[in-house]
DNA sequence: CCATGTACCTGAAGGC
DNA sequence: TGCCTTCAGGTACATG
C-alpha cells in the first residue's frame, strides 16, 4: 500500500495531534506486529517529535523511538476522529493519558512496529529519502550509473533514493521514457536526470493529492488519497498511452505488475 | 554484485 | 454455489 506520499500524509496529521501525548498503554493484538528491541518501558513516555525516512514513520519518544512501517496494508488512525477503529483488523492500539488513542490496523499483518534506542539500524539499509535535500540529481546520477541491474528493480530496493514503490516507479519510469527492464548502466545520462525530476514532480504531485487510494489506504483521519484519479500508466493497461494513443501494456518486471507503454519508454540495454 | 524464488498474510476477483 | 488459482501498494532472506 503506501508509498512516500501516503506516509507522508500520515506523517503531517501525525505530527499536528501526537506531539505532547503520553503513552499510558500499549495493546498488541498480533504479536508479530510489535517488535521490542529494548527494554526501556513504553509507557509513561511523551511523544517528542514524528518525522520520516522513506516509507519509515519514526515517532521520537523522550527516551526512545518507535519505528513503524505499514508495508502492504497498515493503517495509522487517530481515533477520536471520524476515523472508527476496524476491530477485525486491529493489530495494536497506543492509549494516552489524554483518552485519546493511536491504532495500527493492517490486514495482512504484515506491518512492524519497532521499539528501538538506536533507529540507524533499521535506516543505514535504505538510501536517501527522495526528498532529502542531499538526495541531488548529479548524486543520484552517479549512484544509478554505477549499476548493471534493472532501473525498476532499483528504484524498487530503496538502497539509492527510498520512497517508491511499484505505482510511482511506474509513473515515473513512464514519465521518463526509459523503460523498467532498462539496465541503469546504459540509460544515457540526460535521462537518468530527466528521470530524477520526473520522480521529484510524481512524489509531490501525490503528497499534494493526499497519496494513492487502490484499496486500503486511509489516512490518519480515515480519508482515502485522490492521486489515483490522475494515474497516467498504472492499472491503466489496455487504454491509450497519454502521449501517443498505443495501448498500455501490462508486463512483469522485476517479479512485479509492470506498466509501461512500449512505444513511449525506450528500453536501454 | 545480481537475479530469482520464497516467505510472511488476508481477501478480492476470475475461471470452471 | 463452491472450489481453485492468481493477484495485490513491501521487504527480508536463501540460493545459485
Amino acid at each position: 500500500m503506501p508509498e512516500l506520499p501516503e506516509v507522508e500524509t500520515v506523517v503531517r496529521e501525525l505530527k499536528e495531534a501526537l506531539p505532547g501525548k503520553i503513552i499510558k498503554t500499549v495493546d498488541v493484538l498480533w504479536p508479530k506486529t510489535w517488535v521490542a528491541r529494548t527494554d526501556r518501558p513504553i509507557t509513561g513516555q511523551r511523544i517528542e517529535r514524528i518525522t520520516r525516512k522513506g516509507k519509515y514513520i519514526l515517532v521520537h519518544l523522550n527516551d526512545s523511538v518507535l519505528v513503524i512501517h505499514l508495508r502492504m496494508t497498515g493503517q495509522l488512525l487517530l481515533a477520536n476522529a471520524n476515523a472508527k477503529a476496524d476491530s477485525k483488523h486491529l493489530r495494536c492500539r497506543i492509549v494516552f493519558t489524554d483518552g485519546s488513542e493511536l491504532l495500527f490496523n493492517d490486514q495482512r499483518k504484515f506491518g512492524r512496529m519497532y521499539h528501538t534506542e538506536t533507529p540507524d539500524g533499521i535506516l543505514s539499509k535504505i538510501g536517501k529519502d527522495a526528498f532529502d535535500p542531499y538526495c541531488t540529481v548529479d548524486w543520484f546520477v552517479k549512484q544509478v550509473s554505477a549499476r548493471r541491474t534493472g532501473i525498476k528493480s532499483l528504484l524498487l530496493s530503496q538502497s539509492v533514493i527510498a520512497g517508491l514503490g511499484n505505482i510511482y516507479a511506474d509513473e515515473s519510469l513512464f514519465r521518463a521514457g526509459i523503460h523498467p527492464a532498462s539496465v541503469c548502466q546504459a540509460v544515457p545520462v540526460p535521462r537518468l536526470k530527466r528521470l530524477f525530476d520526473e520522480i521529484q514532480y510524481v512524489l509531490k504531485f501525490a503528497v499534494s493529492h493526499m497519496g494513492s487510494t487502490i484499496s486500503d489506504y486511509r489516512d490518519a483521519y480515515g480519508n482515502v488519497g485522490e492521486t489515483q484519479k490522475f494515474f497516467q500508466v498504472y492499472q491503466q493497461q489496455g487504454k491509450p498511452c497519454p502521449n501517443c494513443g498505443n495501448e498500455i501494456q501490462k508486463i512483469r518486471v522485476a517479479n512485479r505488475g509492470t506498466h509501461v507503454c512500449p512505444h513511449c519508454q525506450i528500453l536501454y540495454r
